[in-house]
DNA sequence: CCAAAAGTGTTATGTCTACACCCATGA
DNA sequence: TCATGGGTGTAGACATAACACTTTTGG
């Protein structure tokens, strides 16, 4: 009895304009790191609704292009960005009513900037800022549409992916010391590293990192020059570091 | 220059009737063990396009309804089952002309059921067919649509969601042997797992499972009869197993 | 008694963590 | 020479994997 055949659910004689349409966006959640904290970057709605509020950058998909084309060409209109280094989907919303406007499905992608702040210095300043998470988090900031809920999948996804994937890499340069990465890691997970077996864990094997022999300058209070480093391939499989609390699933609990 | 005053691209003078409409869908990929195998439900598609073909079950959402809503209720309409035990979302696929007749695009589902083989026995023997994942991943079926690439991406998921979810203990009974639940990393990740040190690691820190006190018969060729187990609620936070060669990421390569 | 499958014990090996210690720089 | 951060060494705690061994059933 249950299994209908299947065919989609159109009928043979087949009309368009019988199933419910929905416009698809893709919407971006722009993260990048400021000042050692995870920023994700706003724009301001100039009209309604929900006008004057933040938002995440976004817009309407072409029945011509992917949704990944439709993604990057997006983060190309609104930041200036054509290097696609990273950007992946990680989820898709169609609650009703989340547009009160009509029916929408926005398909969600994230992605991994350096050169964010000029964008955002370059751009009126009400129209465009950097924030950091733990306020979008926190529900301190007044969000459009359900942004609130994709930002807060988006972090969620990444406190994840840099333990099973390369997305740390992301958030550096091109070349880039030790510290900087581990930095990544204690911002995105909120959490302390040891310094020494950090640095043990991606320099000792080869392969994540390759020393280019040049060294970054020290800070104002000086202290030893650090090597500068690129990303090795390794990272194409996943990343070396576990979260802490990780591997100690279900220690005498009960 | 670049960011652009953010209104979902939606002109101030709106009218819904100048975006591009889609249809969106949700399908589903039914994933269950036989025979110590996983297997996919695939169902015989009776109309054009891709006519004779096998499909993942799945249909249009409503506008009145939620993604997540759209996949219960079609789970439901095409197998019966009503218990959502385990469904989640874990991708959208909207590549132009993945459906000839008009722009779709699909947000796709992934299900672990257990008695699906109940519902394709009462159901027309070429209408449904519970197949090896190994067969839809070679290739060696010709699935309609992107249906092959979404099966993918899905039994893709299950492989890292069996380390880092308890989505293993939705491929067993309410009840199971240590076996059983062995059986299911064993196929999903295609590896051979040490019984005595797998057993250990989910009966010695309890929270993994509980035991019932009761015991399985064993099989026609005899042996110990097996302790019956109910899972424990450590498996909401993830999984006891770690995929073999996953910690010995980096080993000496170069 | 034998085969088969469940379940326990043991041990060498490997990995992780914490922390002491040394190195190179700016002021 | 002192403060600061980069970088190395090391020992104990802990986790892993391999496999020998015991237990309990059906035939």
């Amino acid at each position: 009895m249950p299994t209908k055949t299947r065919d989609q659910g159109v009928p043979a004689a087949y009309n368009p304009s019988e199933f419910p349409a929905f416009a698809v966006t893709v919407d971006i959640v722009i993260l990048t790191m400021l000042k050692s904290r995870l920023h994700v970057l706003f724009v301001r709605r100039g009209v309604a609704p929900f006008e004057g509020k933040w938002a995440i950058p976004g817009g309407f998909k072409r029945p011509n292009e992917t949704l990944d084309q439709a993604a990057k060409r997006e983060l190309s209109e609104e930041t200036g960005v054509d290097s696609a280094s990273l950007l992946k989907q990680f989820g898709a919303y169609g609650d009703p009513g989340r547009d009160p406007r009509m029916n929408v499905v926005t398909v969600a992608y994230l992605a991994v900037l350096l050169d964010v702040g000029a964008v955002v210095a370059g751009t009126d300043a009400a129209a465009a800022a950097l924030l950091p998470v733990s306020e979008a988090l926190t529900g301190k900031l007044d969000l459009a549409f359900d942004h609130a809920r994709i930002v807060r999948d988006a972090v969620e996804r990444v406190r994840v992916d840099l333990e099973q994937t390369g997305i740390a890499t992301a958030f550096v340069g091109p070349t880039f010391t030790v510290a900087e990465l581990r930095a990544v890691y204690e911002a995105v997970w909120g959490v302390h590293l040891d310094g020494a077996n950090f640095r043990r864990r991606v320099v000792t094997e080869s392969g994540w990192v390759i020393p280019t022999g040049r060294r970054a300058r020290p800070g104002v209070a000086g202290g030893k020059p650090a090597e500068l480093f690129r990303a090795g391939r390794l990272w194409q499989q996943g990343g070396p570091i576990r979260h802490p609390q990780s591997p100690e699933r279900g220690k005498g609990n009960q």
